[in-house]
DNA sequence: ATCATTTAGTTCGTATACGAGAGGTTTTCA
DNA sequence: TGAAAACCTCTCGTATACGAACTAAATGAT
């Protein structure tokens, strides 16, 4: 058993190159990378977000994020308009092509994680899923 | 429950973001990321390894594997030499200051592992690394 | 009301990631 | 032997990440 078989950092690193790997597959085919799909999804939720609404609920960083919103903006999945109350802020909506796409894009991620979690059993998915949230505090 | 909350690409990403950060501000303090660090023990635990060796083992690309060992070896972290026998591959060996310096950076390390893993018994311990195996395949 | 502080986004620099392709080197095998 | 295949590393382009510094706008304290 070499070190860092044993390191949770790099487990952790590559389950998640793999999982990130298997949906940017599944995505790749949009045109769109897994962090685009995720941040397409959250305004698909609540269309008219801020920039850092979007940021808390995906824990992205604001410079990371400002990069994601323009190439979305400027390939037209979104809309980028300025809050006429704060105009600091932003607000973000779905550009037509998202909405037209957004139920096929949900389906490829979904698919993408019962691919990743095929060899596990319901418990093992469940806890799973627990012990990661507990890592993030 | 929003969408991205039962994802596992996304808890699989920030569980490893918190675990990357941890790692990363104790390796920081010797001017070290924590891929450098993990390729670092990668050679100490064999000296002479190729890039093809060291990419295999922390399943890095080497076109990220490339960048990573010019920064080490710019840094003096590691001595890069051509194999006199196979003249395309290398051969990586540690530089002085790795040498006085690993165990300190292994240790770091190994506490950071203990620190992110703090609030688990040893049984999650063992079925989280075993879970996060079976991800890779 | 004014000025300091806070907040929202952007920009910059550095470091992973990774696909694709380039350039040498070695091996294979007809 | 010589051409093709396989191999090793590097380079380029694009996309996260994130700390730090910056602009603009809003808020708060005096």
């Amino acid at each position: 058993m070499v070190s860092h078989n044993d390191c949770i950092v790099f487990l952790l690193a590559k389950a998640y190159q793999r999982a990130h790997s298997m949906f940017k597959q599944r995505v790749g085919a949009f045109g769109l990378t897994p962090i685009q799909g995720l941040v397409l999804e959250a305004i698909r939720e609540e269309e008219g977000l801020s920039a850092g609404e979007i940021g808390k609920r995906l824990v992205l960083d604001s410079a990371t994020l400002s990069g994601v919103l323009d190439r979305l903006a400027e390939r037209e999945w979104i809309v980028k308009e300025t809050d006429t109350e704060d105009k600091r802020s932003l607000r973000i909506y779905l550009g037509q092509k998202a909405r037209d796409l957004m139920q096929d894009i949900v389906r490829e991620r979904e698919e993408a994680n019962e691919e990743i979690l095929a060899g596990f059993s319901l418990e093992e998915k469940v806890l799973l899923k627990r012990l990661l949230r507990d890592i993030q505090k």
